[in-house]
DNA sequence: TAATAATGATAGTAAAACTATCATTTAATT
DNA sequence: AATTAAATGATAGTTTTACTATCATTATTA
């Protein structure tokens, strides 16, 4: 079996499709590849032009500007991730197992069991960590949204926070239950490898300690109010 | 009684410290306006000059870029809710009380009962939410880290820790927990502005709601294991 | 009153963040 | 195979940002 699911995005965050051409598709890995090297404060397209071998301005006429780029690239890990969540969950009959799948899924980086992947998914995955944020925290925010290019996230945590309901329907706060859990699994990874004192998770075994500070969190205030 | 508490900062975040000097208070206080005006991406010590009446070359005498004065007005916030925290909580015996009482104090702007605050606390409560983790979410953490600029944040987050251990004893991930909820006090109140399916907190009782979120969250998940 | 420090005024540089133009290569259509 | 259209490359140029440097002027302090 050779399928190749492709995630269609959103066609404004793009100028011209990325995954239309084989400069597009460079620009999205190599993309990740100097994102990820650099920054997205030292990134800059004039570097990965020089980096694929093309010219500053072949690369603006796919995005408008390394912002669009980053969103692009984020919202891209969350259409996936979605994906991996209803995939690997699909054929689980247990709600309690379903959230621990999906703490499990947000907590390590993307699994490319089906080989779909031709990029280095490491560096995606320290990408969404340290600079995700930063494709929301901005003054464009409403204007962005408006543009529904946030509608990826959106469906992730709504997916979560629906599980959530699903195991105790009385709890008042599943979406933002969700988003928390979201946020916090990139910020413990963060705290872990830069600001240590911030958190409780070591550098050995980061990913689990992290799901089982995740999971503890999620059953113990979901049962907190359970049947009441 | 007319006491002035001065908040002395690392002298590394600045090159001349701005309380010294007229100037230094009024690249302070303006700061904060035009970050909150302009958000961080498209604010310029040119831009903030011309507002204070200064030139540029004068402002990047007391600090080194934008990033350092955002990262000054972070830690005095930082500075000062611990202060705040350490001030309420002082005489309360309760430790349940206690965590309230900080939950409380992550919620809400900051207080100025005591009328030391000559600036707009509400812009810097947005600031703090919407610019706060790109302070540290940089190619420069580690070196910032070694300079011990994010000292107040980390003695803050410790301050949270201890009072869920004292709380439970036998809670494995008190320092996760605690940054946990600071972040997430932050982004609950952005995602009800800004991007409300992100959270179930509404614009009306918006400070109440993420306060209760986080009191269900914190004491659920603090006496799940209670005696355990 | 002299010396010192802080600020203002001005100028300048390197890089970032774009936009524009036109030639050339590649791909699609007839 | 010839024609046309689309994508890319090469080059150049503009505006803004992010600084640094210099020197005159205005406050402070000794």
């Amino acid at each position: 079996m050779d399928l190749k699911i492709s995630i269609r995005l959103n066609e404004k965050l793009f100028l011209r499709d990325p995954e239309s051409s084989d400069l597009g598709q460079r620009i999205f890995k190599y993309g990740i590849e100097m994102i990820h090297k650099l920054g997205l404060e030292s990134f800059t397209f004039k570097k990965l032009g020089e980096e694929i071998h093309t010219t500053e301005a072949s690369i603006y006429r796919y995005f408008e500007n390394k912002h669009r780029l980053l969103l692009y690239i984020i919202t891209w890990y969350w259409s996936y991730l979605e994906y991996q969540v209803v995939f690997n969950v699909n054929n689980m009959t247990d709600t309690e197992e379903k959230i621990r799948r999906v703490i499990d899924l947000l907590t390590h980086e993307l699994d490319d069991s089906l080989g779909q992947i031709d990029f280095n998914h490491k560096a995606l995955y320290d990408i969404v960590i340290s600079e995700s944020s930063k494709a929301y925290l901005s003054k464009e925010v409403d204007n962005n949204n408006s543009d529904h290019l946030f509608k990826p996230y959106k469906d992730l945590c709504n997916r979560i926070a629906v599980l959530f309901s699903e195991y105790n329907q009385s709890y008042a706060y599943p979406h933002s239950l969700a988003s928390t859990v979201i946020e916090a699994a990139h910020f413990q990874h963060y705290f872990a490898q830069h600001l240590p004192r911030l958190t409780d998770v070591r550098n050995q075994n980061e990913d689990q300690t992290i799901q089982a500070f995740l999971e503890h969190l999620v059953f113990s205030t979901l049962r907190e109010q359970k049947g009441v």
